[in-house]
DNA sequence: TTAGGTGCAAATCTTTTGCAGAAAG
DNA sequence: CTTTCTGCAAAAGATTTGCACCTAA
């Protein structure tokens, strides 16, 4: 954790940038919460914890400039929130997600399954692909066994 | 189109809704603008043309509704507003999409490319999928050709 | 006559911005 | 010192809601 923290640092520094207390306070919750999909709004109170006195726009200020960075993701459900997701250290792309569109859990795919797409995509398009976003909505295991036997 | 109209107005009441003057309205601009992808503010602007006293609140209500009754879909690009999009009578998925980064337009595939996708997913991961979104960020080719030719 | 709809204005919610002061190189 | 950063409060923008009136089965 301490080492994904200082390439962070690092990342910025060479952007003219500081990693203040506030932006580390911020990045620690991202890194402790990897797994979630936290808005704007959780990091806050998450981050309150650690830097009482912090602000919401320093928050979102944090976030927008860790998104332009590329080292968070910021997502959309469609839910009216903003979403923020840690980029992996490698991946240049989202992970793919399986949204249950009936208990509302989210799993995450880290395997990238669009590569022979955007081959064929630049091929036959002619669109150079940057990037990707893949969501599913469905039911998930748990919710399927749920309705096959309901207690 | 009087024909899909009809289909969506007895959709609407078979549920117990009406086709009022104001939802018609709102389907037509829908109708005649299916290739793009706007706005409730952008709908509102066109439907006041057939429909001068209509009120952006009717509006959004509708576009909820035909939401909801999966006549339209909603989507999410991520720059702060909604956008509806007229289902195909026949497709149960989203189509993908196609988003420059460089000149902001949109282009659509109509192709549905993920279904051996779909397939294993549910195989081996035991979620059973019933819609997916699907969007590709990058470099149209006008924009490619603009960059290698510089005028 | 009764449930569903509408327009308007006000309210709500997320995100952004202006500003004066604080921190860091 | 000078640039970057912060907290606060206000602003902005999209969407929702309360309400009184309207309209069609």
């Amino acid at each position: 954790m301490e080492a994904r923290i200082d390439t962070i640092k690092q990342q910025l520094q060479s952007q003219g940038y500081k990693l203040t207390p506030q932006r580390e306070a911020t990045v620690r919750v991202l890194l402790e919460n990897e797994e979630d999909h936290l808005s704007a709004e959780d990091v806050f109170m998450l981050v309150k914890d650690k830097a009482p006195e912090i602000g919401l726009a320093t928050v979102y200020r944090t976030l927008e400039l860790l998104s332009e960075m590329h080292v968070v993701e910021k997502l959309n459900f469609g839910d009216g929130v903003a979403r923020y997701d840690l980029r992996a250290d490698n991946s240049k792309h989202h992970h793919h997600h399986l949204i249950c569109v009936q208990c509302g859990s989210m799993e995450e795919i880290k395997e990238d399954w669009l590569l022979p797409l955007e081959e064929r995509l630049e091929r036959e398009y002619g669109f150079f692909v940057a990037d990707h976003r893949l969501d599913f909505q469905g039911v998930c295991r748990r919710c399927q066994d749920k309705n096959d036997n309901p207690k």
